[in-house]
DNA sequence: ATCGTTTTATTTGTCCTACAAATAGAACGA
DNA sequence: TCGTTCTATTTGTAGGACAAATAAAACGAT
């Protein structure tokens, strides 16, 4: 498992063994591991590779750690470590279109959900966000009108785990933006020329009109700026 | 940001502070950070709370650490952390459920991208897994065969996080089906009895025979168990 | 006897020192 | 100039010490 480059350290092993234990054991959240000291023991390192791999595992979510009380498992929230490494900077254009990739699918996949999940106030509120957008450009919102649109559209799917991977992967396309802005030039006005633009007014109008099946075809044309930038092999 | 059960370690600050500073300068892939020796003085911590939170990112593949030549910034894997927490047994029931949630949404919003990777090579080995699946009862399939059918699905799609994204979360299937075994059951009941069932047959043909369109509605229709297993409030 | 208070023992959080192991870079030599 | 050896630096691991928190036990008053 493990490459040419790295090392696997006593704390690395610690902790895979720590997470075997909870897996195989079939612990629940509230059941209780070992002290620090009886893992010293057990598994024959030092306090300070114990303290390691908790540590880890702590930051995680995977347990929690009291004075007298000792490691509690809990049930961990999914994206910790995603968010915590969600640094646009650090990615290879590949990966940022894999997260573009990652984002039409899932606007596209929730379709299903908008509709059974749609309430009044929800709808209510994303004519809301639809009223006070402002075109900074042809055809071209603000960044943060886009996120207000979009992460609505999220929330009204109602599935907390996609809403917080929204959450998490929105910086990419502020990133995209900035740093590729001129890849979608060209795409929106060919768009606007065959007048194939859905706009968020139209979305809105079809969720509104509780018009399902129109709807996701709408979400796609709308994506399809996105949709260009993942195929273009030559950015 | 603290809420009133978890203390924020000193390793929590100092984590959060690389983070911070790995964000705020820019850094990228092949940078260094400074030693720890360095990192205990600035911060004023001891060398157990600097390697605590080195620790940490090293885990979620954020750095590398190397003798002598210190603290090296590497390109994350952006699902470490996922993985390592991922264990349905610490799940809630909502947590399985919008897992399940999170794949329908995937296999349902990954269509397009199907059809535009689509190759004879990946048309052929869909075609071996389908020849391959045996029924264990009407209508049913193991899970390994389940398994192996939407995996090269996903992997028709082409997009490596989503690919990674569903290797992760597979088990949750396997999960529900041993424990919630009784509420696919009825539904695929009644979808034979209405002649709605969409085989992975049906799947493979809509795609050698690259009718994208209908695909894209045979998905769907293929996914409505897990669609009620998840809209089912009494379960 | 019960309830509130104090004490005690346990456990995690932090600091410190020491040494081993790896290695980048300098010094050296052919 | 190139390959080798040496050196200094840096991370990895160990172990000891004490502080802080707190669950559980002991205690005391009503």
């Amino acid at each position: 498992m493990q490459t040419e480059f790295t090392t696997l350290t006593l704390a690395d092993q610690v902790e895979a063994k720590i997470i075997s234990y909870i897996e195989d054991r079939g612990l629940k959240p509230g059941d209780t591991l070992p002290t620090e000291f009886e893992l010293v023991n057990t598994f024959g390192v030092s306090r300070n590779v114990v303290r390691e791999a908790m540590s880890r595992l702590r930051m995680l979510g995977l347990i929690q750690t009291r004075p007298k009380r000792g490691i509690i498992i809990t049930e961990p929230p999914l994206l910790n470590g995603l968010k915590k490494v969600f640094n646009p900077n650090l990615f290879k254009l590949q990966t940022i279109k894999e997260m573009m990739g990652l984002r039409i699918a899932l606007e596209v996949g929730i379709s299903d959900f908008i509709f059974n999940n749609r309430t009044e106030k929800l709808i209510e509120e994303l004519e809301q966000i639809v009223a006070q957008q402002k075109n900074i450009s042809i055809d071209m919102l603000s960044v943060e009108d886009e996120m207000r649109f979009h992460t609505k559209i999220y929330e009204m799917a109602g599935n907390q785990f996609i809403i917080q991977l929204n959450e998490i992967i929105q910086p990419i396309f502020v990133f995209a933006r900035q740093n590729y802005q001129s890849n979608f030039a060209p795409v929106n006005n060919q768009l606007r020329d065959s007048n194939e633009i859905i706009t968020h007014e139209d979305l809105l109008c079809l969720i509104r009109e509780n018009r399902k099946n129109d709807y996701r075809e709408a979400i796609r044309t709308h994506l399809i700026p996105y949709w260009e930038f993942i195929s273009n092999k030559t950015v």
